[in-house]
DNA sequence: ATCGCGTCAAGATCTATCGT
DNA sequence: ACGATAGATCTTGACGCGAT
């Protein structure tokens, strides 16, 4: 019955956007110290080698060579040297955002992980810094494009080492209200749903209701789920015969409607794209 | 001053129907 | 399946208000 966190985070992530500020490779400074600073954007920070000392949120941590680090945005953080052989790492600052919000901060616990493939991240790494000096015309696409695999690698990392308890979301609307809403969007797709019945089932206005949803999920509630029809449609069209009126009747649409509603999302015609999609997979 | 929530009204989008 | 249209519904931004 419940949908559980990870169902909510990756409802979220199919909407974040991500920016890089800045990224480089340093061994820092014996003078390397910065107390109770409160930064916009979130670090990576990929340790290397040499040690020190880090504080996120009154947790306290000893990084090792071999670690990546996520500071997050808004969180207060303290960093400083504890000897002569001081860290050698790669770090980017970067903003994540779906809507105007912060993915602040997922991560309740360690605010770090074990990296399982240090090469690949240290190619990742240089990539990120070549590409932030390159004049190249998809530079920028490009930079998004690593940063997204980096995130998503220390997502999946997360899980793995911890298990998906720490994967938590912060917002105006708490994430059980959110469940509730999205839980139960998935259950009524075939249903006509109204901004009016979704508010009642966590008892906001209408109005208010609509502006917290789009602020946490980058989507109005009635785009969210005509986007969530449009990906059951293109199911449906390649994966059974149903005919295009039934495939609408599944989702709560009249034919009419749900084929210029599909042919608006996906620039095709149902049946169009279902023989298109045909003859791919024939292939 | 900021947050949580509500209200209103203009503008955008959706939906039902009819015609092709 | 597409096009046009009009009435219904949704979206959004601005503003208000009481509680931090």
């Amino acid at each position: 019955m419940e949908t559980n966190q990870s169902e909510l985070m990756r409802s979220y992530l199919a909407n974040a956007q991500v920016s890089l500020l800045m990224a480089s490779h340093t061994k820092v400074g014996r003078d390397w110290r910065d107390l109770d600073f409160l930064p916009e954007f979130n670090r990576f920070y990929f340790i290397r080698e040499g040690e020190g000392w880090l504080k996120i949120k009154g947790k306290e941590y000893a990084p090792k060579p071999g670690q990546l680090f996520w500071l997050p945005a808004g969180v207060e953080q303290s960093y400083s040297t504890v000897s002569d052989d001081t860290f050698r790492k790669y770090w980017c600052h970067f903003t994540v955002t779906v809507g105007d919000i912060h993915l602040l901060q997922l991560l309740s616990a360690p605010h770090f992980i074990e990296v399982p493939d240090p090469e690949w991240l240290e190619s990742r790494f240089r990539e990120l810094i070549e590409l932030m000096r390159s004049r190249e015309l998809a530079a920028p696409l490009r930079i998004k494009g690593v940063l997204y695999d980096i995130i998503s690698m220390y997502l999946d990392e997360t899980v793995r080492q911890y298990g998906d308890g720490e994967l938590q979301m912060a917002g105006p609307m708490n994430v059980s209200k959110m469940n509730t809403i999205l839980e139960y969007i998935d259950a009524h797709l075939s249903e006509t749903m109204t901004v009016e019945t979704l508010s009642k089932l966590v008892h906001f206005h209408p109005n208010y209701f609509m502006h917290v949803f789009k602020t946490m999920l980058g989507d109005s509630p009635i785009h969210y789920i005509n986007k969530k029809r449009m990906d059951k449609a293109r199911q449906l069209l390649l994966t059974t015969d149903q005919p295009v009126s039934e495939i609408a009747g599944v989702l709560g649409l009249e034919l009419y409607y749900f084929s210029r509603m599909f042919k608006k999302w996906t620039s095709m015609s149902p049946s169009e794209y279902r023989s298109q999609g045909r003859r791919t997979q024939n292939v």
